[in-house]
DNA sequence: GCCTACGTGGCATTAACTGCCAGGAAGGCA
DNA sequence: TGCCTTCCTGGCAGTTAATGCCACGTAGGC
Protein backbone atom coordinates (compact mmCIF):
# COMPACT_ATOMS: atom_id res chain seq x y z
CA UNK A 1 0.00 0.00 0.00
CA UNK A 2 1.29 3.29 -0.79
CA UNK A 3 1.13 6.18 1.97
CA UNK A 4 -1.28 8.00 0.36
CA UNK A 5 -3.40 5.06 1.36
CA UNK A 6 -2.39 5.34 4.90
CA UNK A 7 -2.46 8.57 5.27
CA UNK A 8 -6.61 8.14 3.84
CA UNK A 9 -7.29 5.36 6.18
CA UNK A 10 -5.62 7.19 9.53
CA UNK A 11 -7.23 10.27 8.17
CA UNK A 12 -11.09 8.69 8.00
CA UNK A 13 -10.42 7.33 11.36
CA UNK A 14 -9.75 11.02 12.43
CA UNK A 15 -12.97 11.96 10.45
CA UNK A 16 -15.10 9.16 12.28
CA UNK A 17 -13.50 10.02 15.64
CA UNK A 18 -14.42 14.14 15.48
CA UNK A 19 -18.13 13.40 13.74
CA UNK A 20 -19.10 11.16 16.67
CA UNK A 21 -17.95 13.91 19.06
CA UNK A 22 -20.03 16.49 17.50
CA UNK A 23 -23.04 14.78 16.87
CA UNK A 24 -23.14 13.68 20.25
CA UNK A 25 -22.27 16.98 21.47
CA UNK A 26 -24.95 18.58 19.86
CA UNK A 27 -27.28 16.24 20.78
CA UNK A 28 -26.43 16.91 24.15
CA UNK A 29 -26.88 20.34 24.22
CA UNK A 30 -27.81 21.50 21.11
CA UNK A 31 -26.20 22.98 18.06
CA UNK A 32 -26.24 26.56 18.49
CA UNK A 33 -24.42 26.00 22.47
CA UNK A 34 -22.22 23.68 20.99
CA UNK A 35 -18.64 25.72 20.14
CA UNK A 36 -16.55 24.50 17.28
CA UNK A 37 -13.22 25.04 20.05
CA UNK A 38 -15.18 22.44 22.65
CA UNK A 39 -15.34 19.62 19.86
CA UNK A 40 -11.58 20.21 19.06
CA UNK A 41 -11.04 19.84 22.79
CA UNK A 42 -13.22 16.33 23.35
CA UNK A 43 -12.09 15.12 19.81
CA UNK A 44 -8.28 15.54 20.77
CA UNK A 45 -7.25 17.75 18.09
CA UNK A 46 -6.19 21.29 17.55
CA UNK A 47 -9.39 23.98 16.24
CA UNK A 48 -7.16 24.56 13.44
CA UNK A 49 -7.22 21.20 12.19
CA UNK A 50 -11.03 20.78 12.65
CA UNK A 51 -11.60 23.05 10.11
CA UNK A 52 -8.97 21.82 7.79
CA UNK A 53 -11.05 18.50 7.97
CA UNK A 54 -14.86 20.13 8.01
CA UNK A 55 -14.80 23.62 6.61
CA UNK A 56 -17.31 24.94 8.51
CA UNK A 57 -19.24 23.84 11.97
CA UNK A 58 -22.58 22.84 9.84
CA UNK A 59 -20.44 20.31 7.35
CA UNK A 60 -20.37 18.37 10.95
CA UNK A 61 -24.16 17.71 9.94
CA UNK A 62 -24.44 17.55 6.69
CA UNK A 63 -21.07 17.47 5.02
CA UNK A 64 -21.19 14.10 3.44
CA UNK A 65 -24.10 15.01 1.68
CA UNK A 66 -21.57 15.82 -1.54
CA UNK A 67 -21.02 12.24 -1.92
CA UNK A 68 -24.89 11.27 -1.69
CA UNK A 69 -25.45 14.10 -4.67
CA UNK A 70 -22.98 12.57 -6.80
CA UNK A 71 -24.43 9.39 -6.12
CA UNK A 72 -27.97 10.88 -6.90
CA UNK A 73 -27.11 12.06 -10.57
CA UNK A 74 -24.97 9.05 -11.61
CA UNK A 75 -27.76 6.55 -10.82
CA UNK A 76 -30.57 8.81 -12.52
CA UNK A 77 -27.89 9.14 -15.55
CA UNK A 78 -27.87 5.29 -16.06
CA UNK A 79 -31.70 4.53 -15.52
CA UNK A 80 -32.44 3.32 -19.03
CA UNK A 81 -33.52 6.03 -21.40
CA UNK A 82 -36.90 4.77 -22.10
CA UNK A 83 -37.27 5.91 -18.74
CA UNK A 84 -39.74 8.67 -17.13
CA UNK A 85 -38.14 11.91 -15.98
CA UNK A 86 -40.26 11.31 -12.79
CA UNK A 87 -39.31 7.62 -12.94
CA UNK A 88 -35.55 8.33 -13.30
CA UNK A 89 -35.66 10.74 -10.45
CA UNK A 90 -37.21 8.15 -8.30
CA UNK A 91 -35.02 5.56 -8.95
CA UNK A 92 -32.10 7.95 -7.87
CA UNK A 93 -34.42 9.00 -4.29
CA UNK A 94 -34.39 5.43 -3.94
CA UNK A 95 -30.87 4.54 -4.03
CA UNK A 96 -29.98 7.68 -1.87
CA UNK A 97 -32.65 6.07 0.64
CA UNK A 98 -30.31 2.75 0.83
CA UNK A 99 -27.02 4.06 1.04
CA UNK A 100 -27.55 6.28 3.95
CA UNK A 101 -27.02 5.61 7.34
CA UNK A 102 -28.80 3.91 9.90
CA UNK A 103 -32.06 4.51 10.63
CA UNK A 104 -32.01 5.85 13.98
CA UNK A 105 -28.48 8.45 12.97
CA UNK A 106 -30.34 9.63 9.71
CA UNK A 107 -33.32 10.33 12.31
CA UNK A 108 -31.41 12.28 14.66
CA UNK A 109 -29.61 14.11 11.80
CA UNK A 110 -32.93 15.03 10.16
CA UNK A 111 -34.43 16.29 13.66
CA UNK A 112 -31.37 18.54 13.79
CA UNK A 113 -31.48 20.24 10.61
CA UNK A 114 -35.03 21.11 10.51
CA UNK A 115 -35.08 22.23 14.11
CA UNK A 116 -31.90 24.17 13.74
CA UNK A 117 -32.61 27.45 11.13
CA UNK A 118 -28.90 27.61 10.17
CA UNK A 119 -28.82 23.89 9.32
CA UNK A 120 -32.10 24.00 7.75
CA UNK A 121 -30.52 26.76 5.64
CA UNK A 122 -27.12 25.05 4.73
CA UNK A 123 -29.19 21.77 3.82
CA UNK A 124 -31.30 23.48 1.54
CA UNK A 125 -28.18 24.95 -0.34
CA UNK A 126 -26.42 22.46 -0.87
CA UNK A 127 -29.44 20.63 -2.26
CA UNK A 128 -29.84 23.14 -4.59
CA UNK A 129 -26.34 22.23 -6.05
CA UNK A 130 -27.75 18.89 -7.01
CA UNK A 131 -30.86 20.44 -8.71
CA UNK A 132 -28.89 22.43 -10.73
CA UNK A 133 -26.80 19.29 -11.45
CA UNK A 134 -29.18 17.06 -12.62
CA UNK A 135 -31.28 19.31 -14.80
CA UNK A 136 -29.10 18.90 -17.45
CA UNK A 137 -29.33 15.08 -16.86
CA UNK A 138 -33.34 15.82 -16.58
CA UNK A 139 -33.51 17.59 -20.10
CA UNK A 140 -32.59 14.46 -22.08
CA UNK A 141 -35.39 12.65 -20.61
CA UNK A 142 -38.34 15.24 -21.74
CA UNK A 143 -40.78 14.21 -24.29
CA UNK A 144 -41.03 16.95 -26.55
CA UNK A 145 -43.62 18.73 -29.00
CA UNK A 146 -45.15 21.82 -29.97
CA UNK A 147 -46.94 23.97 -27.11
CA UNK A 148 -44.67 22.71 -24.60
CA UNK A 149 -42.42 25.07 -22.01
CA UNK A 150 -38.99 25.31 -23.12
CA UNK A 151 -36.93 22.22 -21.98
CA UNK A 152 -34.92 24.24 -19.26
CA UNK A 153 -38.32 25.57 -17.75
CA UNK A 154 -39.59 21.62 -18.04
CA UNK A 155 -36.62 20.17 -16.67
CA UNK A 156 -36.50 23.12 -13.55
CA UNK A 157 -39.78 22.79 -12.49
CA UNK A 158 -39.43 18.67 -12.71
CA UNK A 159 -36.14 18.74 -10.32
CA UNK A 160 -37.61 21.69 -8.33
CA UNK A 161 -40.89 19.52 -7.45
CA UNK A 162 -39.04 16.53 -6.80
CA UNK A 163 -36.92 17.70 -3.76
CA UNK A 164 -39.98 19.58 -2.44
CA UNK A 165 -41.47 16.43 -2.34
CA UNK A 166 -38.07 14.37 -1.03
CA UNK A 167 -37.99 17.52 1.34
CA UNK A 168 -41.68 17.46 2.46
CA UNK A 169 -41.47 13.34 2.86
CA UNK A 170 -38.69 13.67 4.88
CA UNK A 171 -40.17 16.75 7.23
CA UNK A 172 -42.77 14.20 7.89
CA UNK A 173 -40.79 10.94 8.25
CA UNK A 174 -38.95 13.13 10.80
CA UNK A 175 -42.17 14.35 12.59
CA UNK A 176 -43.39 10.57 12.97
CA UNK A 177 -40.43 9.57 14.28
CA UNK A 178 -39.83 7.56 11.61
CA UNK A 179 -42.71 5.01 11.67
CA UNK A 180 -43.66 5.97 8.65
CA UNK A 181 -42.04 4.54 5.63
CA UNK A 182 -40.34 7.42 4.07
CA UNK A 183 -40.47 6.60 0.28
CA UNK A 184 -44.13 5.66 0.61
CA UNK A 185 -44.32 9.14 2.07
CA UNK A 186 -42.34 10.69 -0.96
CA UNK A 187 -44.84 8.97 -3.46
CA UNK A 188 -47.55 10.17 -1.43
CA UNK A 189 -46.67 13.28 -2.01
CA UNK A 190 -45.92 12.94 -5.77
CA UNK A 191 -49.41 11.05 -5.93
CA UNK A 192 -51.09 14.30 -4.95
CA UNK A 193 -49.33 16.61 -6.67
CA UNK A 194 -49.69 14.50 -10.02
CA UNK A 195 -53.05 13.52 -10.05
CA UNK A 196 -55.73 15.90 -11.54
CA UNK A 197 -58.59 17.32 -9.26
CA UNK B 1 -49.76 62.51 16.12
CA UNK B 2 -48.65 60.44 19.07
CA UNK B 3 -44.51 60.49 19.27
CA UNK B 4 -44.75 56.64 18.65
CA UNK B 5 -45.52 57.59 15.26
CA UNK B 6 -42.79 60.17 15.26
CA UNK B 7 -40.90 57.98 15.47
CA UNK B 8 -42.00 55.18 13.49
CA UNK B 9 -41.48 57.03 10.70
CA UNK B 10 -38.00 58.47 11.55
CA UNK B 11 -37.27 54.71 11.79
CA UNK B 12 -38.72 54.10 8.47
CA UNK B 13 -36.65 56.61 7.07
CA UNK B 14 -33.51 55.07 8.28
CA UNK B 15 -34.31 51.73 7.13
CA UNK B 16 -34.85 52.76 3.38
CA UNK B 17 -31.53 54.89 3.76
CA UNK B 18 -29.75 51.84 4.77
CA UNK B 19 -31.39 49.72 2.72
CA UNK B 20 -30.53 51.93 -0.30
CA UNK B 21 -26.70 52.01 0.88
CA UNK B 22 -26.70 48.55 1.48
CA UNK B 23 -28.10 47.11 -1.94
CA UNK B 24 -26.32 49.82 -3.62
CA UNK B 25 -22.94 48.25 -2.10
CA UNK B 26 -23.99 44.72 -3.20
CA UNK B 27 -24.11 45.57 -6.65
CA UNK B 28 -21.21 47.17 -6.93
CA UNK B 29 -18.90 44.92 -4.90
CA UNK B 30 -21.07 41.33 -4.48
CA UNK B 31 -22.10 40.68 -1.13
CA UNK B 32 -19.59 38.72 0.52
CA UNK B 33 -17.05 41.31 -0.29
CA UNK B 34 -19.29 44.30 1.77
CA UNK B 35 -19.13 44.58 5.13
CA UNK B 36 -21.35 45.44 7.54
CA UNK B 37 -18.70 48.00 9.08
CA UNK B 38 -18.71 49.75 5.59
CA UNK B 39 -22.45 49.81 5.00
CA UNK B 40 -23.03 51.57 8.49
CA UNK B 41 -20.38 54.05 7.98
CA UNK B 42 -21.24 55.11 4.45
CA UNK B 43 -25.12 54.77 5.82
CA UNK B 44 -24.51 57.59 8.69
CA UNK B 45 -25.20 55.33 11.60
CA UNK B 46 -23.36 53.33 14.20
CA UNK B 47 -22.65 49.34 13.30
CA UNK B 48 -24.27 48.78 16.54
CA UNK B 49 -27.60 50.57 15.50
CA UNK B 50 -27.69 48.75 12.20
CA UNK B 51 -27.54 45.85 14.15
CA UNK B 52 -30.74 46.88 15.95
CA UNK B 53 -32.50 47.35 12.40
CA UNK B 54 -31.43 44.38 10.82
CA UNK B 55 -30.70 41.23 13.07
CA UNK B 56 -28.44 39.94 10.15
CA UNK B 57 -26.34 40.96 7.78
CA UNK B 58 -28.90 38.92 5.39
CA UNK B 59 -32.42 40.36 6.75
CA UNK B 60 -30.60 43.59 4.50
CA UNK B 61 -31.63 41.81 1.40
CA UNK B 62 -34.43 39.51 2.11
CA UNK B 63 -35.93 40.93 5.71
CA UNK B 64 -38.70 42.32 4.14
CA UNK B 65 -39.77 38.70 3.18
CA UNK B 66 -41.85 38.83 6.48
CA UNK B 67 -44.29 40.85 5.49
CA UNK B 68 -44.58 39.18 1.85
CA UNK B 69 -45.77 35.91 3.89
CA UNK B 70 -48.39 37.76 5.81
CA UNK B 71 -50.28 39.03 2.79
CA UNK B 72 -49.48 35.93 0.56
CA UNK B 73 -51.22 34.25 4.05
CA UNK B 74 -54.39 36.40 3.82
CA UNK B 75 -54.90 36.50 0.13
CA UNK B 76 -55.40 32.95 -0.11
CA UNK B 77 -57.56 32.41 3.10
CA UNK B 78 -59.76 34.86 1.29
CA UNK B 79 -59.93 32.82 -2.10
CA UNK B 80 -63.36 31.78 -2.67
CA UNK B 81 -64.53 28.46 -0.70
CA UNK B 82 -65.25 26.74 -4.06
CA UNK B 83 -61.76 27.65 -5.34
CA UNK B 84 -58.92 24.23 -5.38
CA UNK B 85 -56.17 24.72 -3.46
CA UNK B 86 -54.24 25.01 -6.77
CA UNK B 87 -55.92 28.15 -7.73
CA UNK B 88 -56.14 30.01 -4.56
CA UNK B 89 -52.32 29.41 -4.34
CA UNK B 90 -52.66 31.03 -7.58
CA UNK B 91 -54.33 33.94 -6.58
CA UNK B 92 -52.05 34.53 -3.67
CA UNK B 93 -48.92 34.25 -6.21
CA UNK B 94 -50.67 36.73 -8.07
CA UNK B 95 -50.84 39.43 -5.50
CA UNK B 96 -47.44 39.04 -4.24
CA UNK B 97 -46.15 39.96 -7.60
CA UNK B 98 -48.18 43.19 -7.94
CA UNK B 99 -47.54 44.34 -4.09
CA UNK B 100 -43.40 43.47 -4.57
CA UNK B 101 -41.07 46.42 -5.34
CA UNK B 102 -40.75 47.89 -8.51
CA UNK B 103 -39.53 45.45 -11.11
CA UNK B 104 -36.17 46.79 -11.80
CA UNK B 105 -35.13 46.58 -7.83
CA UNK B 106 -36.96 43.04 -7.63
CA UNK B 107 -34.76 41.82 -10.26
CA UNK B 108 -31.63 43.42 -9.14
CA UNK B 109 -32.71 41.59 -5.69
CA UNK B 110 -33.09 38.35 -7.36
CA UNK B 111 -30.42 38.03 -9.38
CA UNK B 112 -28.34 38.89 -5.44
CA UNK B 113 -30.53 35.93 -4.31
CA UNK B 114 -30.04 33.14 -6.81
CA UNK B 115 -26.07 34.29 -7.06
CA UNK B 116 -24.93 34.09 -3.34
CA UNK B 117 -25.67 30.75 -2.41
CA UNK B 118 -25.69 31.70 1.35
CA UNK B 119 -28.40 34.18 0.57
CA UNK B 120 -30.25 31.64 -1.31
CA UNK B 121 -30.57 29.32 1.17
CA UNK B 122 -31.72 31.86 3.66
CA UNK B 123 -34.12 32.82 1.52
CA UNK B 124 -35.71 29.87 0.78
CA UNK B 125 -35.34 29.22 4.71
CA UNK B 126 -37.52 32.46 4.99
CA UNK B 127 -40.38 30.93 2.70
CA UNK B 128 -40.42 27.79 4.40
CA UNK B 129 -41.85 29.39 7.15
CA UNK B 130 -44.38 30.75 4.79
CA UNK B 131 -45.31 27.45 3.81
CA UNK B 132 -45.63 25.87 6.95
CA UNK B 133 -48.45 28.75 7.91
CA UNK B 134 -50.42 27.93 4.51
CA UNK B 135 -50.35 24.38 5.27
CA UNK B 136 -53.72 24.66 7.56
CA UNK B 137 -55.13 26.98 4.85
CA UNK B 138 -54.49 24.93 2.29
CA UNK B 139 -55.94 21.95 3.93
CA UNK B 140 -59.63 23.18 4.03
CA UNK B 141 -60.11 23.34 0.45
CA UNK B 142 -58.79 19.48 -0.29
CA UNK B 143 -61.35 16.80 -2.05
CA UNK B 144 -61.13 13.87 0.87
CA UNK B 145 -61.51 10.53 -0.56
CA UNK B 146 -60.64 7.01 0.24
CA UNK B 147 -57.48 6.15 -0.59
CA UNK B 148 -55.91 9.76 -0.90
CA UNK B 149 -53.20 9.99 1.67
CA UNK B 150 -54.05 12.15 5.21
CA UNK B 151 -54.94 15.81 4.47
CA UNK B 152 -51.37 17.44 6.12
CA UNK B 153 -49.54 15.34 3.78
CA UNK B 154 -51.50 16.52 0.81
CA UNK B 155 -51.42 19.63 2.06
CA UNK B 156 -47.80 19.92 2.60
CA UNK B 157 -47.47 18.44 -1.11
CA UNK B 158 -49.32 20.90 -2.57
CA UNK B 159 -47.73 24.16 -0.80
CA UNK B 160 -44.10 22.51 -1.00
CA UNK B 161 -44.52 21.76 -5.16
CA UNK B 162 -45.98 25.79 -5.48
CA UNK B 163 -43.09 27.48 -3.77
CA UNK B 164 -41.16 25.09 -5.69
CA UNK B 165 -42.37 26.51 -9.11
CA UNK B 166 -42.24 30.08 -7.87
CA UNK B 167 -38.60 29.74 -7.13
CA UNK B 168 -37.74 27.96 -10.20
CA UNK B 169 -40.03 30.53 -12.23
CA UNK B 170 -38.46 33.01 -10.45
CA UNK B 171 -34.84 31.93 -11.10
CA UNK B 172 -35.59 32.08 -14.80
CA UNK B 173 -36.94 35.29 -14.56
CA UNK B 174 -34.30 36.62 -13.39
CA UNK B 175 -31.46 34.76 -15.65
CA UNK B 176 -33.89 36.24 -18.47
CA UNK B 177 -33.16 40.00 -17.43
CA UNK B 178 -36.57 39.91 -16.98
CA UNK B 179 -37.70 39.95 -20.80
CA UNK B 180 -40.23 36.71 -19.93
CA UNK B 181 -43.34 37.42 -17.44
CA UNK B 182 -43.10 36.07 -14.06
CA UNK B 183 -46.87 34.44 -14.23
CA UNK B 184 -46.01 32.95 -17.13
CA UNK B 185 -43.31 31.04 -16.24
CA UNK B 186 -44.94 30.15 -13.24
CA UNK B 187 -48.13 28.81 -15.39
CA UNK B 188 -45.35 26.72 -18.00
CA UNK B 189 -43.84 25.43 -14.25
CA UNK B 190 -46.85 24.17 -12.83
CA UNK B 191 -48.40 22.80 -16.39
CA UNK B 192 -45.00 20.79 -16.65
CA UNK B 193 -45.94 19.23 -13.22
CA UNK B 194 -48.90 18.68 -13.35
CA UNK B 195 -49.94 17.39 -17.10
CA UNK B 196 -49.24 14.22 -17.54
CA UNK B 197 -46.99 12.04 -19.66
C1' DG C 1 21.71 10.47 7.53
C1' DC C 2 19.64 14.28 4.18
C1' DC C 3 15.54 15.81 1.57
C1' DT C 4 10.92 16.43 0.31
C1' DA C 5 6.05 16.12 1.10
C1' DC C 6 2.49 16.52 3.99
C1' DG C 7 -0.16 16.87 8.16
C1' DT C 8 -0.48 19.51 12.48
C1' DG C 9 -0.65 23.10 15.99
C1' DG C 10 -0.17 27.88 17.49
C1' DC C 11 -0.81 32.65 16.57
C1' DA C 12 -2.82 36.65 14.66
C1' DT C 13 -6.61 38.57 12.23
C1' DT C 14 -11.14 39.40 10.22
C1' DA C 15 -16.14 39.65 10.28
C1' DA C 16 -20.64 38.86 12.19
C1' DC C 17 -22.93 39.41 16.16
C1' DT C 18 -24.28 40.39 21.34
C1' DG C 19 -24.30 42.47 26.09
C1' DC C 20 -23.59 46.39 28.72
C1' DC C 21 -23.59 51.04 29.87
C1' DA C 22 -23.56 55.94 29.34
C1' DG C 23 -25.65 59.80 27.09
C1' DG C 24 -29.10 62.38 24.49
C1' DA C 25 -33.71 63.61 22.41
C1' DA C 26 -39.04 63.50 22.89
C1' DG C 27 -42.83 64.13 25.49
C1' DG C 28 -45.60 64.36 30.22
C1' DC C 29 -46.08 66.87 34.40
C1' DA C 30 -45.55 70.08 38.32
C1' DT D 1 -38.89 76.26 33.32
C1' DG D 2 -37.13 72.28 35.39
C1' DC D 3 -37.62 67.28 36.44
C1' DC D 4 -38.73 62.58 35.14
C1' DT D 5 -39.64 58.70 32.31
C1' DT D 6 -39.04 56.43 27.98
C1' DC D 7 -36.90 55.17 24.13
C1' DC D 8 -33.14 55.39 20.81
C1' DT D 9 -28.21 55.71 19.89
C1' DG D 10 -23.25 55.04 19.98
C1' DG D 11 -19.09 53.19 21.87
C1' DC D 12 -16.72 49.41 23.88
C1' DA D 13 -15.56 44.90 25.08
C1' DG D 14 -16.23 40.15 24.26
C1' DT D 15 -17.66 35.76 21.76
C1' DT D 16 -17.63 32.75 17.84
C1' DA D 17 -16.77 31.08 13.24
C1' DA D 18 -13.37 31.07 9.83
C1' DT D 19 -8.81 32.10 7.25
C1' DG D 20 -3.77 32.99 6.47
C1' DC D 21 0.80 32.32 7.89
C1' DC D 22 4.60 30.02 9.79
C1' DA D 23 7.19 26.77 12.29
C1' DC D 24 7.52 22.08 13.77
C1' DG D 25 7.32 17.12 13.43
C1' DT D 26 7.00 12.83 10.98
C1' DA D 27 6.78 9.37 7.18
C1' DG D 28 8.81 7.75 3.08
C1' DG D 29 12.44 8.10 -1.05
C1' DC D 30 17.34 8.67 -2.24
Amino acid sequence: MSMTTLWERSRQVAVQAILGTAVRLFAEQGYERTTVAQIAREAGISQRSLFRYFGTKEDLVCGDQEALGELLKRTVEQQPAEMSAWDALRAGFEVILTANHPPERALELSRLIFDTPSLHARYIEKRLRWQAELVPVIRARLSTGPGRPAPDTQARAIVATVFACIDTATELWAGHDGRIDLADLYDQCLATVRDQG
